[in-house]
DNA sequence: GGAGTGAATGTTTTT
DNA sequence: CATTCACTCC
């Protein structure tokens, strides 16, 4: 649509009547609303209503992104910098096509990759546009936005394929509009089916990997036919095979996983021009969040929908791109110019996130980094304190010296405002190395929260309970079936299990119905008969509840007790049994946030988050650097920056130079977390799967610019372990060697991990006397004290139940049933009782 | 079906 | 080292 679009006679009444009504009706886009007729009238609208007044929400945007958000039409390219505003310019942009009449909410298509991002993004515009925000159907995930695409289409999904049941004769199959979403636990279990029906070796050829190179594939948009030949040797010959016969099982089954719901919506607008047409008309401007992580799949959805306008908006960050792994290209933003010719391309470049000398750190690193499109940040902020760098002789001494740090620093030391634990976050390049520091936390008492592990949907309990609300749902969801028969054990094992499928295969029905079968014919008799009886009956039960339009909530509950399902975990005596039924309370009070199980259901499926609820007292947050992304804290400790740790190994061997250089985006993506204080520390052994290692600094250390950094010295060299020899080496080796000595060294860096400092200090070092880890600083909980004896039951959160063995001060001496023998301070724990009965 | 044993295997993670 | 998983044996 022309800039210029005439101003036809309508008054500024109708603009406040555009933007609120639209929104009231929650925008179930159908066919019919694809109609284009209005259009015209909101833009007239809005010229006018502009024209008027002044657009508030484009207050106190620097000139970059007033740019960004002022070109609307063709394409644009925001490269924007860590800190440096986007997500405010991004609203803004939202704001500005809805209020200049360039398109009604529902016709603004929002792209991002999470559905944390997408709802935040919601919330911004919604808290700068008012309700808007909610009629604006089309911002969401790109699986989200693909999942109701494809609902309106599925049919057009689909093939011709022989009858199994009759000889010679083939039938059509398509997928249908109700399709349900695999998740991996799922998908993995398919396959694995798959591989063993094609007689491999299951052990050999485990499906979690062929799972990954599907995934893989899928991300490159290869359907089967698409494979490349140096590709397709994959899995013993077989992959392609496998993918196919995958493929067809998903249609059999009316399923997708996440990878076809981009793969089935590029191929319907690939196939079907007037479907394309019709979407690339309805959908005039599109944004895309976090662009450099797109995948090549995304690539091609968003090329087809923009083709027709290119009214694109890519935003995004080369540098922060650390998810190549996953298939992210980052091409596809280096790219972006040749892509949509004449491109603007704007560059967000001041940070109001960190000090200049925490810029300059993560400037320095990346530089180093070859084919960047090139960004130079800069800030107004007070210089602020050095990045700090200090070596450690282990890493149970780095855990220790960061716990001690952060504690300090709540007080404030080293002449620094005092920081609350929430402010302050250990950002970890691999899960594993996480431990090192939940163990000291732990005897410390150092509260602490983990971000990250195993995502709420994905427990266990979970996706159990949701099988089961699933074949309520749908009766013929064989998956959800197989995984519930036996859970809670009925005494319906393999064999069992195999007599329902044959059952239910020579008759053409679903499991269930097989089940049912087998029920009536006395096919299994017995226990497990019985057993199968009374799961039918309850499904029956349930359903007919459901059918009839019981409170969900309630029927929620009924199913999970009725079934045995709670009261399996009631008896169940292992440690996680609690929590799992905590989780299983969270599950039901999820449900009230909508109208229906199938609503839920509908929802879970793409929502993976877990948002818990307020936290109580402050806690230092644990975490992993690709966690990190888009976080942002006053207080960061970026541990474990040694040689083949971070960068990692692994990530070199796979992947050479680029692996080298998306983790010294890693590394970028970490400094610019920091708003206040970053330190950057390293040691120089570590227990590496049991074995003591020796590593050497990070050579991303050698490229911080040393002007902005502040070495400290470790406190292992105090007490007299070391001469002034080792602490001189001790100080050159936390620059990575050659600081004040050869100039030529740090020229040809590939050799600075090899730096004579951190050969001297390695030779010289002998184990340093610690610093006596008296609780100082450790607040003593008197009731917590008293609260237990020697001999009491007690209960924990990570290592469940135990006895209490002995008691110095607040510490605990604690023997877990299952954990061993820890040294646990007393507010971690409970009477055993009191954590015992939590009732669901 | 569950406990217990032994062998294998140790990045990053969203949808 | 420590966790996970597949498998065996009651």
């Amino acid at each position: 649509m022309a800039d210029g679009a005439p101003a036809r006679g309508k008054t500024g009444t109708h603009r406040e009547r555009l933007l609120p009504i639209r929104v009231r009706s929650p925008y179930l886009a159908t066919m019919t609303d694809l109609d284009e007729s209005e259009a015209f009238e909101g833009a007239s609208l809005s010229s006018r209503a502009m024209a008027a007044r002044p657009a508030p929400y484009l207050d106190g945007l620097n000139e970059a992104q007033l740019r960004a958000v002022n070109t609307l039409d063709g394409p644009v390219l925001m490269l924007a910098g860590a800190g440096t505003g986007k997500t405010r310019a991004l609203t803004a942009r939202i704001a500005h096509l809805l209020m200049q009449g360039k398109a009604r909410p529902n016709e603004i298509l929002a792209v991002t990759f999470t559905n944390k991002a997408a709802r935040e993004m919601r919330e911004r515009v919604g808290r700068m546009m008012g309700e808007v925000a909610e009629g604006m159907p089309w911002l969401g995930t790109f699986h989200a936005i693909c999942v109701k695409l494809l609902r309106r289409h599925a049919e057009l999904i689909g093939k011709t394929q022989m009858d199994p049941l009759l000889e010679g004769a083939t039938r059509d199959i398509h997928l249908k509009s109700n399709f349900t979403i695999l998740d991996t636990d799922d998908q993995t279990r398919l396959l694995k089916q798959l591989i063993l029906a094609a007689d491999m070796d299951e052990k050999r050829w485990p499906a979690r990997q062929l799972s990954g190179i599907i995934d893989h594939w899928k991300n490159r948009a290869w359907t089967p036919d698409k494979v490349p030949e140096h590709e397709a040797a994959a899995f013993d010959g077989r992959g392609v095979d496998l993918y196919r016969r995958y493929q067809d099982r998903l249609l059999t089954l009316n399923a997708v996983d996440f990878g076809d719901l981009l793969l089935h919506v590029i191929r319907i607008f690939q196939e079907h021009d007037d479907v394309l047409e019709q979407y690339r008309r309805w959908f005039r401007y599109i944004l895309v969040d976090e662009y450099q992580d797109t995948n090549v799949a995304q690539y091609l959805w968003l090329r087809l929908l923009a083709g027709g306008h290119r009214n694109i908006c890519c935003v995004g960050d080369d540098d922060q791109s650390i998810y190549g792994w996953r298939g992210a290209e980052v091409g596809n933003i280096l790219r972006f110019e040749k892509d949509f010719e004449g491109a603007e391309v704007v560059r967000l470049e001041q940070n109001y996130r960190s000090t200049p000398h925490i810029l300059a750190a993560a400037s320095g690193v990346i530089a180093s980094n070859k084919g960047r499109l090139g960004k130079t940040l800069w800030t107004d902020a007070d210089e602020g304190e050095k990045v700090r760098l200090i070596g450690h002789w282990d890493g149970e001494e780095e855990a220790r010296w960061i716990g001690e740090e952060a504690e300090a620093m709540q007080g404030g030391t080293r002449g620094m405002r005092p920081f609350s634990l929430d402010d302050m976050a250990i950002l970890v390049r691999a899960a594993h190395q996480m431990r090192a520091f939940e163990d000291r936390f732990l005897t410390i008492g150092l509260p602490y929260r983990v971000i990250g592990g195993p995502r709420f949907y994905e427990r266990l309990e979970i996706r159990d309970a949701m099988a089961y609300f699933r074949l309520v749902v749908s009766p013929d969801d064989d998956l959800a079936f197989e995984r519930i028969v036996n859970t809670p054990k009925r005494g319906l094992g393999d064999k069992a299990q195999g007599t329902i499928q044959r059952m239910a295969r020579s008759n053409g029905v679903s499991l269930l119905e097989g089940a049912k079968l087998c029920v009536r014919t006395k096919t299994i008799g017995g226990k497990g008969g019985a057993a199968l009886k009374e799961l039918c009956d309850g499904l029956d039960r349930w359903r007919a509840e459901l059918l009839d339009g019981r409170d969900h909530i309630h029927l929620a509950e009924e199913i999970l007790d009725e079934s045995g399902y709670t009261g399996f975990w009631q008896n169940d005596k292992t440690p996680e049994a609690p929590g799992r039924l905590e989780n299983l309370k969270e599950l039901v009070k999820a449900l009230e946030q909508f109208e229906n199980l199938q609503g839920f259901l509908e929802h879970v499926s793409l929502i993976m988050d877990n948002d818990a609820g307020a936290e109580e007292e402050p806690k230092i947050t644990l975490m992993t650097l690709h966690a990190a992304k888009g976080l942002e804290f006053p207080v960061v400790f970026l541990p474990g920056w040694e040689d083949g740790l971070f960068p990692s190994q692994r990530s070199m061997d796979e992947s050479g130079l680029k692996g080298l250089e998306e983790e010294r985006r890693l590394a970028y993506v970490g400094i610019t977390r920091a708003e206040e204080v970053c330190t950057i520390s390293f040691a120089a052994n570590r227990r590496v799967y049991g074995q003591w290692q020796s590593a050497l600094p990070s050579r991303f250390i050698d490229e911080l610019p040393q002007d902005h950094v502040e070495v400290l010295t470790p406190p292992g060299l105090y007490g007299g372990g070391f001469g002034a020899t080792g602490m001189a080496a001790a100080q050159k080796s936390a620059m990575g060697g050659g600081v004040d000595s050869d100039l030529e060294d740090r020229a040809t860096r590939a050799d600075v991990y090899n730096s004579p400092g951190w050969r001297r200090l390695q030779q010289n070092a002998t184990r340093p006397v610690r610093q006596p880890t008296e609780a100082k600083n450790l607040v003593i909980d008197a009731s917590a004290v008293s609260a237990f004896a020697v001999g009491d039951r007690v209960f924990h959160q990570k290592f469940g139940g135990g006895e209490v063995m002995g008691i110095e001060g607040d510490k605990l001496e604690v023997e877990f049933d299952h954990a061993g023998t820890k040294k646990i301070v007393g507010r971690f724990l409970l009477a055993e009782a009191q954590a015992g009965d939590v009732p669901f």
